[in-house]
DNA sequence: ATAATGTTTCCAGTTACTGGAAGGTCAAGG
DNA sequence: CCTTGACCTTCCAGTAACTGGAAACATTAT
């Protein structure tokens, strides 16, 4: 089959299909006569494999590991658990963050009147300003 | 005083001084006879106030519109509201997306026996197999 | 034959900067 | 006066992971 249908089927792009193969994430498909790359089942396989992965938020380097380890029958599971565990480490580190972001900006919006009067504990955080009778939220 | 007091005064680069007047986010500093650029305390507060911004993860285009309100006296804080609303709001979609990943890896993970055998419901799930005995995790 | 669709490669743009190169400026020391 | 070193200047590249678009070729349908 020809990319689009590829792309169809595993539902990555067609450019997407050609970004993977130029740095090297997928093997260059074979030819046809006129230029065309084919591809077939296991093609899409592996593309559907790479959708999900990055579905999850695995980077496109992990997503090269997790595929070599998945083509590696005598894999140990052991190095797949590690790049898991690592990307979870890092999406609760990332979830903690924005948490936090979001409880100050929370508190600063409810303390916020919202009408058209020009004065605003957000910019006057935002300036460093202490929020009168409110300790400094960062 | 030169760029790098401005930058160690308001915890931003000079790189990213630069930058930021390149794309217009800040007026062009004036330039001393060298050719230097010359910056004032206010110069400072506005620095401070976009480090500020970023750090609570507004984009440069939102940071642009928090710094045209901060300098307009007239300004109706319902705007700054409603661009801080709207923040809080992707912040909160983006947590729920990685909760919602973090929650599907983690069962994975538990499940997964990490060690030197090779099968593994993580590699079972990307590559779109059902885990045994178990929904299908999305 | 021609039109429509699919495919090819290549370049640019996205976000918000950082790193580095090549070269000018400035203050202090010899 | 000259040099050294710190600081500054501009400009180009690179980052992550693609998407959009242009120009041209291939294939299929009418």
């Amino acid at each position: 089959m020809n990319i689009g249908e590829a792309a169809a089927l595993s539902g990555i792009s067609a450019k997407a299909i050609r970004y993977y193969e130029s740095i090297g994430l997928i093997e260059p498909a074979p030819r046809s006569d006129g230029g065309y790359r084919s591809y077939g089942d296991t093609d899409v396989a592996f593309l559907t494999f790479i959708r999900r992965a990055r579905g999850l938020g695995f980077s496109v380097e992990d997503v090269t590991n997790l595929l070599g380890l998945y083509r590696d029958r005598n894999r140990a599971s052991a190095d797949v658990k590690a790049i898991a565990q690592a990307h979870v480490a890092g999406i609760e580190r990332k979830v903690a963050e924005l948490e936090s972001i979001r409880r100050t900006l929370t508190h600063l919006i409810e303390n916020c009147h919202g009408d058209e009067r020009p004065d605003c504990p957000i910019l006057d955080d935002l300036a460093g300003a202490a929020t009168p009778g409110d300790a400094r939220l960062v």
